[in-house]
DNA sequence: CTGAAAGCGCTTACAG
DNA sequence: CTGAAAGCGCTTACAG
């Protein structure tokens, strides 16, 4: 009641020398009290840090950073472009990264990217206003990641990767994919087509080695199969799905959320109805397929989880001393009426 | 082709002193060509640009900022649990802002807040990592405004705003809703019924009032529709509907999307067609009313424009000099299948 | 028009 | 265990 008081009344915003003067020892102590480094007693300490506490002191961030020639920022870059598909991704992703950043008293700038266009990214590492960066699969341009390494600011990519040497985060894409393709083919599923993008993105990659890994399982072959690689637009959608049809699948797995969207556009329009003529599931979810009608079989990666662990992984990078569980992000294959048996 | 040569053999990176010594004058004079105040001669003025256009030199944004008291970062709030629906907003939004921002060298750093609990913003503003903070009509908690006026940080708010101390942006709701209004009735529609949620909030007020507005232009009254308000959740827009049916509304305008979804899966639900046996329209645009089948007429807004005004507005109220071109965001009206008289 | 000096609020060798 | 002092890289009265 009467700290409340004091506040109130003064108001005053305390600098380091305040305390140090109010206390009758030096800023040194001060800052040593704080940052709990070097040697001082604990009497000290204590006083100090009740002092801090009953005057609700926050040492002035700038001026540490200063000294310390840190920004306790840390950059994540945002594709300008990304469609209303990723959105859902970037939203949870930014979560994680936030909560994580926030624990350690970082904060998150945003850096929006436009194609190859890197002056947002310049702009944000000349002026010095983060300690490291964040990307994401997203962010292609390899133009970035050269640029980051020859200016030397830690930065860490969240997708697949296949150089070692760089800091990444992932899903378990492969693990994930092989798991719900096995439950396509346990329920009796005789022919499944595989209907996937761009075959040198590595995710695409991922979850087609997922997909072989379900058939080796049960001592099949991944070619009685039939798989449709390098799908991009409706046209192609399209045709993939007719080819799909022509082969007797009884079966589609869409790569992804945009695939799996595009593909039941097609099915629609051809008359098929899922699931009674046709199984359909999607190795990515977003909530259209939640949504749906009929409500499309999908994996739900845990994206939050997933920034957390960039951002902790980023804050390791940086000298931080972060207590990391080890955990890898998790996902859940959810079975919707897609893939219902009749 | 030489100062590439000299900025990577020496990878230097200059500081104030450093420049100075190399032109051979004071760090006072370098910080005056720098900033452009004080008086200080043309002919000094060029040399020092030239050097530091040269040497690719960057003011450390950390030491000026400790100077002036500044971070030049501006933060964004965002709702935690921001709904699908939202975000296609935010991230509109958050692209004017950060585009405006660059603008001025100042960056947006992202402050998630969950429902009440202003820890984020207290964190954020306690360690002052940010001059000022922007805030959307998402975060309804009065109690981050009341924070920030206590603490005196400059904010703005982005949606409708009664309180007038308060800066603020918002689309012109009113007007659009009347436009779009006018043109239902102008299509020969004989009986529209406005669908819409919470009374309280004043976007709805605004909505309201510009559709009241286009049967005043036409000397009409408001009565002959029939509005429901203070719709919320599936049900209550399922009775909505059937209240519109009964009535013999042959158009329905819906106050928002998300309202316009649900009224959308009524009808499919009670089989009823659209354009065919009724028309509907939206006051507010989003993906999935333009991919919808029929597609759905509806307003969108230049929300990458609101978020510039938004940043704009903040920016001068921290005493930047901004050119706006006061001109207000736009938004148009999307005619699509769902009005189309057959 | 120009400069020396103090100041912004911290941290951290260095010396006791 | 503690403190005086220098330093981080800028800005800005103040004095010429």
């Amino acid at each position: 009641m009467e700290i409340e008081q004091t506040r109130k009344e003064t108001g005053k915003i305390y600098n380091i020398e305040d305390i140090a003067k109010e206390l009758g020892v030096s800023k040194t102590t001060v800052s040593r009290a704080i940052s709990g480094k070097g040697r001082i007693s604990k009497a000290t300490t204590d006083r100090v840090m009740e002092f801090i506490a009953t005057h609700d002191y926050r040492p002035n961030t700038l001026a540490r950073g200063l000294a310390k020639s840190r920004t306790y920022n840390l950059g994540m870059l945002m594709p300008m472009e990304c469609g209303s598909m990723d959105f859902p991704f970037f939203q949870e992703c930014l979560r994680g990264i936030c909560e994580m950043a926030a624990k350690y008293n970082y904060d998150i700038v945003i850096c929006m990217v436009s194609g190859k266009d890197l002056t947002q990214l310049q702009r944000i590492v000349t002026n010095r206003k983060v300690d490291g960066l964040i990307l994401s699969r997203a962010i292609v341009s390899s133009a970035a990641q050269k640029y980051m390494k020859e200016k030397k600011v830690p930065f860490v990519v969240i997708g697949p990767n296949s150089n070692p040497d760089i800091p990444s985060v992932d899903n378990q894409n492969r693990k994930a994919s092989k798991e719900l393709t096995s439950v396509m083919l346990m329920k009796g599923l005789k022919k499944l087509a595989l209907i996937g993008g761009d075959q040198t993105y590595l995710v695409t990659e991922s979850r087609y080695n997922g997909f072989a890994d379900a058939y080796k399982e049960l001592g099949k072959s991944v070619n009685d199969a039939v798989t449709i690689m390098n799908v991009n637009g409706y046209a192609d959608a399209f045709r993939a799905v007719d080819e799909a049809l022509e082969k007797n699948a009884d079966g589609i797995v869409c790569m992804d959320d945009v695939i799996c969207g595009e593909v039941l556009g097609c099915l629609r329009e051809k008359g098929v109805r899922i699931p009674q003529d046709i199984k359909v599931a999607s190795l990515y979810d977003n909530h259209a397929l939640e949504t749906s009608l009929p409500s499309v079989t999908s994996i739900r990666f845990d994206t939050n989880e997933l920034g957390k662990k960039a951002c902790e992984k980023l804050l390791e990078l940086l000298g931080e001393k972060v207590e990391t569980d080890g955990k890898v992000p998790g996902y859940q294959v959810i079975l919707r009426e897609s893939t219902q048996i009749l």
